[in-house]
DNA sequence: CCTATAATAAGAATGATTCTCATTATTGCA
DNA sequence: TGCAATAATGAGAATCATTCTTATTATAGG
């Protein structure tokens, strides 16, 4: 299940469903969050949330984005760039991994073959194991700069 | 190169000649930040660095840590815990991956396997082409619970 | 249509990190 | 070796993304 063939119903039943499994409710507003992020294709900042829909509170869409990510219906993702940015979770878009612009902080969304994923994972698990760790997730960054920056 | 055969007087000319080439000194504070990280086999938090020597200025740390990161000696970490860790940098050490244990914060150094690793890179310099992107590097980091944190 | 409870939003508070600047150390040259 | 000139230091102030507080508003369920 994939961001292209996801509807908006299906997100708003799972959005909902997600939500009351924390006991949270799925408002006006935290829906619109899960707006928003669907319609971007790559992760996006607070403020790039706030420049889109200028009536949301600040405040507002920061607990509201803690509230989506502890649903497991949002990923935080932080780099060295100081804005955090969002997007939703892996389940709702697909596993992916990032690509990240260090001078412009952009980041951009990219996949590994198939192969290799499945190669990847099964050595993550045994790593795990080993240091006896509980996994939740892995994520691959490809760190540089984009064309844009390069000029 | 790796930490269990560099010697100390390897690691002085290298810092040396690295900070020299951005017209920076290896002055003795420097020195003793890259002697704490030297024994530390995980990286750590300006906390830890500030407790493990306690003459040391916390700006001055902050400041030194960025100049040594400029230089490409030292490499900054950035997780979702809310302190910076650090540790030296991969050709120092060697190139290695994360597990990260998000309650606690505490981040443990991995290795994959050179035939993982090598399938991972030549993956990942075909997407950067395919993106326009010049790569500095990529990381792969493993997020979850460790033993302590799980009991 | 109440009432209890949750969500909202404006602004204050927090805290890691960065900045400022007066002091101290270092370098290169005479 | 001694003397500028320049760089590094460190104490504390400032910054700024994020989190917290609280009065108000919305919602769910009887």
């Amino acid at each position: 299940m994939d961001m292209s063939t996801i509807s908006e119903t299906d997100i708003d039943q799972l959005a909902a469903s997600q939500l009351s499994a924390i006991n949270q409710r799925y408002t006006k507003n935290r829906r619109q969050l899960i707006e928003i992020l669907l319609k971007t294709s790559k992760p996006i900042t607070i403020n790039q949330i706030l420049e889109s829909n200028q009536k949301l509170a600040q405040s507002s869409v920061y607990r509201n984005l803690a509230v989506l990510e502890q649903a497991g219906l949002v990923v935080k993702i932080i780099t060295n760039d100081d804005h955090a940015h969002y997007e939703l979770a892996e389940h709702i878009l697909d596993h992916h991994h990032h690509i990240i612009c260090s001078p412009c902080g952009e980041i951009l969304d990219f996949h590994l073959s198939e192969k290799i994923e499945k190669a990847l994972e099964s050595s993550l698990k045994e790593i795990a194991d080993d240091f006896g760790f509980s996994i939740d997730r892995h994520r691959l960054d490809l760190l540089g700069t984009c064309g844009e920056c390069t000029e």
